[in-house]
DNA sequence: CGAAATCTTATGACTAGGTACTAAGAGTAG
DNA sequence: CTACTCTTAGTACCTAGTCATAAGATTTCG
């Protein structure tokens, strides 16, 4: 024995670990023994098979091409609002939501659901931003309750244009301010 | 035949791209054809057998995991990046970034893409937005196809900052520009 | 030391999901 | 009717395995 089995075995699995695609024969041949070896090892450790892991890899992948695609078609929850004056909204921060690495959500999620706000405020059947002007003063983390409030500022009924201040909170600790100018599409 | 050749080599490409792990007999069962058909359609149409589509989108997964930020954190594809200089992104339009009503996309999709790419182009761990100016020039629509190029203007060391500019264009017109305040955590 | 236990290797039969090639029948256009 | 395209079938072969059995090699223990 080169190695003893053990030492052999968590080799093994650091090696699959960082290169899933390796074959039981490339890895008999890394190891000096047997492809019969390594598929006993293999086997002890409940590790699938090359094709198997690959599959994985790629469902993985999959999952999460479908899940980062859809944003819902409001962002937060609308708990008062009344229109062209005011609106608050809810916003819970998910795994979802968050950058892996750090769970700190990623600023588009927080802006969505300021701008969503902003356009759920307009009293009017095409509401679209034209302009944003947003600052993001603390970051927001994983499991942290956003609440943003919409405020009409002025409505310029020949531009057919309001504009809306918005500011989020966690905690009564403002993390985000956005002043939007929506476009309407009728007189008010 | 139940459809012409044609129509059925056409209904391939889109089945198996929106499920790459389908199998030639499931595919012979769908299109009520034989597997060889099947195949004689792959190989006209250079598309790979089951095992090496599979391995591409896990390789795939691989490689961008290694980048500097995982895919599924990024809206939109990311074509060309080179960091701390330059990025370009396409996000198709689908119906679950419209509103139903007019089919025009959500600004905050518009938003999110131009977001994370600044954000990807930050050859940085830690890349947050501190602040953004942004504007929609025109509205747009289902199925239109956005490419987002982000340029970094100025690198402050001493802030901590980065500026990043993305102009977004669809069919080579302006849709939306914005400007990004990045936060980074290391100088560069 | 020798038997028992563990570890390693070999062998054979079988699998999925193919490729590559040959052959033949069906349908259609000129 | 012939020529051509399209479709189907069948064979041999491939990779990267599984599963089971058997036997050799090495280590451990009494």
């Amino acid at each position: 024995m080169r190695r003893t089995k053990k030492e052999r075995q968590q080799l093994l699995i650091s090696t699959i670990n960082d290169n899933p695609f390796i074959t039981d024969e490339e890895l008999a041949e890394k190891f000096q023994v047997s492809v019969q070896t390594i598929r006993l090892d293999r086997l002890e450790l409940s590790i699938p098979e090359l094709r198997e892991r690959i599959k994985t890899v790629a469902e993985k992948r999959f999952d999460d091409e479908v899940r980062s695609l859809p944003i819902e078609e409001v962002i937060g929850e609308i708990i008062d609002i009344e229109l062209d004056q005011s609106a608050i909204s809810i916003f819970d921060v998910k795994e979802e939501h968050v950058f892996q690495r750090n769970k700190i959500a990623r600023g588009h999620h927080v802006f969505a659901q300021a701008n969503s706000l902003a356009v759920a405020l307009i009293n009017d059947e095409l509401a679209l931003t034209a302009k944003a002007n947003i600052h993001f003063n603390r970051s927001v983390k994983l499991n942290e309750r956003v609440i943003a409030k919409a405020r009409v500022i002025k409505i310029d009924e020949n531009a057919l244009r309001t504009y809306v201040e918005v500011t989020s909170f966690v905690n009564n600790e403002l993390v985000f301010t956005g002043n939007f100018e929506m476009y309407r599409s009728k007189n008010h």
